[in-house]
DNA sequence: TAAAATGAGTCAACATGGCTGACGTATTCT
DNA sequence: AGAATACGTCAGCCATGTTGACTCATTTTA
């Protein structure tokens, strides 16, 4: 996979390993990785974004299924939180879940101000149906990598997000799953 | 807040490592890795966001300088089917970056129908310096990690990607970056 | 050489999912 | 009793994706 240097390059940045530099004098496995990021999201998510299409959803409501399925009895804040878009955005599709019976609301017993979210079995169902081609794209990525892998990866991709989201997903729940 | 565990899963997936299970009946590393997909890669458009508003520019035109400042002499075809969105979608985001002299448009020599996209200087500055936070971002990153880290998440991520993709990737343009 | 195919650009119309600011209502805290 | 909190909702804006139809210049092909 050897390339050749242009030689007319800034190389401000110094090459990690190679000395190999992209058209753009910034280290090529970089700019590789920028790229990377972007193709593997699309694709990632283009599975989901199919089953969504046949019930008149989309990327939104799956993100808060999912988080719902997560984290059960979730309140809506938590959820605002957790998703960083407004409450305007955000109600937009919980609206559609909730009249569609995807999502349950409880009124928290404490608070009654508070309404706690849950998924209902349609709601399971359908998460599971969503979730199910990137578990299994993550297994097949997986059989063709060298054990280890993927440890690597989720390390590296917690490094590359934000402290403040980690610090948002852990801290309003309370529970133990930590990002 | 501790909300106790259904206990309901159907545990179809056998946990690769951990035997440990998440709450959805799924391998827990692997539902955390769906969701290290969705924080890490909203924090790392993040940056380039920032900048794009003070140029009244969005995402789009982001993808579109990358490209183009990656694969010097792209024509809009090529740049299509990299970007995997319509004709008109482009269109709207190129005439902006062509109006504002960020790319230039040269005639191919040899067929007169094709337009070769070009980053004038403008067009390089303002592609250096929306890349430069991700670039940097992957260096911070890369310094918590152990060695061999990136090769790893490269692997993986190109593991992750539709064999379309990297396909398309390849073959229209004839030259040798291959993701 | 006439007809077909290709590359690029455009129009109108639509959907999704972000955003803002303002306001209402129920409930709880001080 | 009044302030603060949690939630919901209205109206409107913007970016960026979609479709289908159509033009125009140029090149290829039958």
């Amino acid at each position: 996979m050897s390339r050749e240097n242009t030689g007319t390059s800034e190389e401000i940045f110094k090459d990690t390993q190679s000395g190999d530099v992209s058209p753009l004098g910034l280290p090529r496995e970089l700019v590789e990785a920028v790229e990377l990021m972007f193709f593997a999201y699309r694709d990632f998510v283009s599975d989901p974004d199919t089953i969504l299409e046949n019930h008149g959803f989309g990327r939104a409501h799956h993100r808060v299924l999912h988080f719902v399925g997560r984290r059960p009895g979730m309140s809506v804040s938590e959820l605002l939180h957790i998703l960083s878009i407004t409450k305007q955005s955000l109600s937009r599709v919980l609206k559609d879940l909730i009249e569609e019976k995807y999502i349950i609301q409880e009124t928290d017993e404490h608070d009654r101000r508070i309404k706690r979210l849950l998924l209902s079995p349609k709601g399971h169902e359908l998460h599971r149906n969503l979730i199910d081609p990137q578990i299994r794209r993550f297994q097949e990525s997986l059989e063709k990598s060298e054990i280890g892998t993927l440890e690597k990866w989720q390390e590296f991709m917690r490094h590359l997000t934000n402290t403040e989201t980690k610090i948002d997903f852990m801290d309003d729940a309370g529970r133990k799953h930590q990002l």
